[in-house]
DNA sequence: AATAGCTAATGGTCTGACCATCGGCAAATG
DNA sequence: CATTTGCCGATGGTCAGACCATTAGCTATT
């Protein structure tokens, strides 16, 4: 004797919409029939239907548009998603985090120098112009910042790195936000934090993927000195 | 002016018992209401307040049982079911992930090279152990292997960085057992493996960070040399 | 030709109902 | 007294029907 099969009605759908999207024969952007005919074809109510779409939904497989109908997600996000989640249950450690986020930073640079784009290198020159044109504009300084940092993971062309130094930037935002806002120190503060950029920014540029890396793990540490400080106060 | 903040009314239960949980108000093992009262609370339809439940046990945050309730998983469960979605991955993707991967490892090589306690290194030891043992069962040895892995994130004593290796490890996991399944390199491949893996205690043991990391590195580039082939067939 | 208004289709939500299953309790049984 | 049996309420799972908000596309007015 063995446990018997207990399926529910939604795993089913799930399992069959999913595997017809593994076949390729729902392509992405294609749109699914509406719900109150798909109730028809798998012959089940539509709470179930709705749930199972629900959670393809959920996990970035289908998107749903109220009036046009539901479609298949082009670019499949589930893994990015799921690494997030991952992310959010124990976050409460922000020095591991900070230690995360150095290593994923000075890693991207070493990619970003060896692959990055002309392109790419030109958005990372307006980002760092921008700080430039900040220094007297906290808030346009910081984003122009946290732009100039996303570019380079943008610049190592893989898309899980990218999103996990996303999510791991949108956590440390807020500390990173006070830290900034210290009047005493801001001026110098952020002179430093642009020759810093300046430097990356070179290193990229020369592809010299160690150096970028030095630089950005120079820069991370000098940066976030102070916010470990914070942290511990 | 900007678009409108369009909020649905599954989203935000979401939200709100992600929170709870995150906050550790809810713990693992908790049982929630039952949905009828969860109704009332929230002031939510029951197809709204289940859809929200679903999503979340395809998360792998809670768990319904019939007739008792539901319940909140601990976070072991959630990367078996994160598993179920692994053979969705694509081409690019699978290589942007062996690419974290590889990151991933190495860094978290180097950490633990400073950090291992005693107990750590006698863990790792115990694993290569296993390895030997099970040169000719391959099942064994790829358990033990993957808990060598493990047991070096969990040297660094950085839960995040431990929490994102596991997670990659099992999204590759399929692919890796494949490539190890192949007959007629799973010998030599197994003892050449088994080498690199002696290599990199060696070094932790030594509390040489930089050899750590190099071992690794070259560990995963030989091991998923194949891997990538596969990709590409 | 452009715009405003109308209509049908669609996803989103709510309600009430029924079913299958589980836990616990009480009665029947030895 | 200990064990088993049968029952009952609670709960998650499913279904059907209804209403709402939004959207696209058509139509008639300007």
């Amino acid at each position: 004797m063995r446990p018997v099969q207990r399926t529910s009605v939604s795993d089913a759908i799930i399992a069959q919409i999913t595997d017809l999207i593994e076949r390729n024969v729902l392509k992405p952007g294609d749109r699914l029939p509406p719900e109150r005919e798909l109730c028809k074809r798998f012959q089940v109510g539509r709470s179930s239907l709705r749930e199972a779409l629900r959670s393809l939904s959920m996990m970035g497989l289908l998107e749903g548009r109220v009036g046009e109908g539901t479609f298949v997600c082009d670019k499949g996000q589930y893994v990015e998603r799921a690494l997030q989640w991952g992310f959010l249950l124990d976050r409460k450690k922000l020095q591991d985090l900070s230690e995360t986020r150095m290593m994923l930073e000075s890693q991207n640079a070493y990619l970003a120098a060896e692959r990055a784009t002309p392109a790419d290198l030109a958005a990372m020159a307006d980002a760092l112009a921008g700080m430039a044109e900040g220094l007297a504009d906290a808030g346009r300084f910081l984003a122009s910042d946290l732009q100039f940092h996303l570019l380079i993971a943008r610049a190592t062309h893989n898309s899980i790195l990218y999103s996990l130094l996303e999510t791991t930037r949108n956590y440390l935002q807020e500390w990173i936000k006070e830290s900034l806002a210290e009047p005493s120190l801001a001026g110098p503060r952020a002179e430093l934090s642009l020759a810093q950029h300046r430097q990356i920014l070179a290193a990229l540029q020369q592809r010299d993927a160690e150096a970028a890396r030095q630089a950005m793990a120079a820069h991370i540490r000098s940066s976030s000195g102070d916010l470990a400080e914070k942290v511990r106060g």
